[in-house]
DNA sequence: TCCCGAGTGTCACAAAAGTGTCATGGGGCG
DNA sequence: CGCCCCATGACACTTTTGTGACACTCGGGA
């Protein structure tokens, strides 16, 4: 749901504060303290977009960059990088090292998030644009309305959220478990068969007036966005 | 078709909290509680990984280490070791001792899930890799799809954990005890020749269209995914 | 304060989908 | 030519999912 930021920097007090800053933005962050750790951790979960310090303890930043454009799964994931004033910024200006944009410490935070929202923006809109389309669905976050072929659906906030999810990973399959920690939150005890109802009242009212369900179950695995069939 | 990943961890808490979580991230987990019982553990079923304490009564961590690369079926097995802060760090850091990798405690689990999906793939992608292919045929594991020449195949549960686990290893012959444990988890009591049926099942869907079986019998020994003869 | 309506979480029961066994009939292989 | 070994349709049984009903909560308004 959030956009998934990764954090490779080693000066401590930096890293605490973007990690701050960022979440309150309204990003999920991990923070990574060198490079080796960050290729760790871009392994388990491709994040939406990278902040990397272009020096780094163990493996360099530009290795990082080189290491990243090299795997197909990050080949397009967005990098941008942290400099020093006066650090090797030639090279960094031509950003011929393979990242896409670049800042020069110290920074604005409010500069940095409108950096990271435009990569974003052009990569993955669907997690920073107010709003996602799947068919003949339109989600609004900004108006909070969802509209299906024109007409406009009614959802309890609950049921937004769920689409929300869905519609961000069309095709993919979620499990009761997931989709309770990312619709309800991960702290939650509730019955598991309560999303099956909510399912089943987002599903009600997506068919309203006529239309398919937009919806799959996978027997024994979960739910997904999807084509039927 | 799960990854197994054997714990050897004496602090039955930590022990615990490895369980449950690597339970949740879709591992199949058993414990040991010191080296002796682990090695005894790794006789019975080879693990995909083994997560090492460094400190273990009985047999230590290093030990085990030294014995599994020793033996042939566990000398490529990964081995993640589990080390408290500046505990014979040095050595360890130069991973001489056997392992492949080490985090030291205290750790976030997602740094550790990171570790282990991250050697899993070095020595195993097909374990983790989210889409299987051969020939024709593509399973997706995210969508939980299966398609044949583009043509969508719908497969129930068993079947689809069947087709994953024989795309794992093409041109294979599988028991059908192998199968048994591997389809229908270790501790199962069925009729063997359930297999069967299930094989039967996955023919017909696969050969929907008139495709040729891609499913090989071998007279007296199992099944194999297959070009036939 | 009290009432009302939208939204939620649970349950129970029905329906749908998937499973395990068995019996029967072929077929391959020595 | 016989044996095994396998393929397969039938079927009773389980498991999993869909859904209507219902009781509760929580903010507004009146």
């Amino acid at each position: 749901m959030k956009p998934y930021l990764l954090v490779i920097e080693d000066e401590e007090a930096l890293a605490t504060l973007l990690d701050y800053n960022l979440d309150k933005e309204g990003f999920r962050v991990d923070r990574a303290g060198d490079g080796e750790e960050g290729l760790l951790k871009i392994e388990e979960e491709t994040p939406d977009l990278v902040l990397l310090d272009w020096m780094l303890p163990k493996v360099s930043g530009v290795e990082v960059c080189r290491q990243l454009r090299a795997r197909p799964e990050t080949r397009r994931t967005p990098i941008l990088m942290l400099t020093a004033r006066g650090e090797e910024s030639d090279k960094v200006r031509g950003l011929d090292t393979g990242a896409d944009d670049y800042v020069v410490k110290p920074f604005a935070m409010s500069e940095l998030t409108a950096r990271i929202r435009a990569l974003l923006r052009r990569t993955r809109p669907e997690l920073v644009d107010e709003r996602l389309e799947y068919g003949d669905i339109v989600l609004d976050r900004a108006s909070r309305r969802v509209m299906r072929s024109g007409r406009n659906v009614h959802l309890g906030p609950t049921e937004f959220r769920l689409l929300d999810f869905l519609m961000q990973r069309p095709g993919r399959v979620f499990s009761r478990e997931r989709l309770m920690d990312a619709v309800w939150g991960p702290n939650t005890y509730v019955e598991l068969r309560t999303v099956d109802v909510h399912v089943g009242r987002l599903r009600k009212a997506l068919r309203e007036g006529g239309a398919a369900d937009p919806i799959r179950t996978v027997r024994s695995a979960g739910y997904s966005l999807d084509h039927q069939a």
